[in-house]
Parts: structure tokens; sequence; C-alpha cells
DNA sequence: ACAGGAGTCAAAG
DNA sequence: CTTTGACTCCTGT
């Protein structure tokens, strides 16, 4: 199945299988009819912190990109994580890590919007602002939930 | 083999 | 403050 669902001047296309294993989700101008998962539409309403049930197709193997895939998954929701440490945690350079970012086939589920440069957001392809506004709205949802509870604040 | 990245750090200008 | 260079190491060709 396959859709798309907007988000800001952009439309995030998504191609899924049944069994909820995400094939590609693509960030294009112009609206695809069809359907979208309804755990993506809530992730992108800011009405939900999860993308369960979905998986994506990227294996978690124990190559050097599937260890950067796992750890970048392991990022929670509204924070984020600089190339180097994940490069650090994994034992690799941090250009490495920018590589495998840019060939994620599945953003958004393997969060490489919460991997940021050291001194800036870093890059995002096919714009960067897209990156900026996935960060905003996770940490406006964020400050949201915190509000609710303020002893669970760190 | 080899070039080149969504990076990082330190040193120099 | 900005620029430059060394370092790194995996991937596609």
């Amino acid at each position: 199945m396959e859709g798309s669902a907007k988000f800001g001047l952009w439309s995030v296309y998504i191609r899924w299988d049944s069994d909820n294993v995400v094939s590609r989700i693509r960030f294009v101008k112009q609206a695809v009819p069809g359907p979208v998962p309804l755990s993506l539409s809530q992730y992108l309403a800011g009405k939900k912190t999860s993308l369960s049930p979905l998986t994506s197709i990227h294996e978690l193997d124990d190559t050097t990109f599937g260890r950067i895939y796992r750890e970048v998954l392991a990022i929670p929701y509204g924070e984020t994580r600089t190339y180097g440490e994940i490069a650090k945690i994994v034992g690799t350079g941090p250009r490495v890590v920018g590589m495998a970012m840019k060939r994620n086939m599945t953003p958004i589920l393997i969060p490489c919007h919460r991997v940021v440069a050291v001194n800036g957001l870093g890059g995002y392809s096919p714009d960067i602002s897209i990156k900026k506004d996935l960060l905003a709205l996770e940490a406006r949802v964020r400050e949201k939930n915190s509000r609710k509870k303020p002893e669970q604040v760190i």
C-alpha cells in the first residue's frame, strides 16, 4: 500500500506492506493519493510519539550500518545525538554515520532527524527545513507532555 | 584501488 | 571570529 500525508509545505510519501514493514518513506512536493498508516498521521499531527507497529525494511544486523540504525532507533522522542556520539558507540567515524543517514530509506521511522552535528543541525535531504520542523514538532510535544507531569522532568 | 561524504577537532590566520 | 588541514573509514564504482 502507498500514499502520502501532508507535513507543512511537503508531503510524506510512504509505502508499506500488510506486515507493517515499511519499504520506503520519502519527502515529496506533490501529494500521492492513497492511505497512510494511522500511526504516521498521528505522529505528524503531534498526537503520538511512537511509530509502532511500523518497522523499517532496513536490516539491523551487526554490519556498521546495521549498528548505526539500531542506535539511531534508540534515540528517544524529542532528544538528539550528534554524529560523533553515534560513531563512538558504534566504533566508527562521524562521516560514516552521515553516510548511513543519507542512505536511510525510511526517514522518520529511523529518526535520522534526531542526529545533528556537534555545532549545528547537520544536513538533511531533500531539505534541511524538514529536519528543523520535525525537531520543532517533537520539542513542542515533549514540552506539552512534561507540563502535565513536572516531576518527571530530568 | 580510489574518491568522497548529512563530521570533528585543533591550530592558525 | 573564520578558515584550513589531518583524521577517519565505509561504500559504490
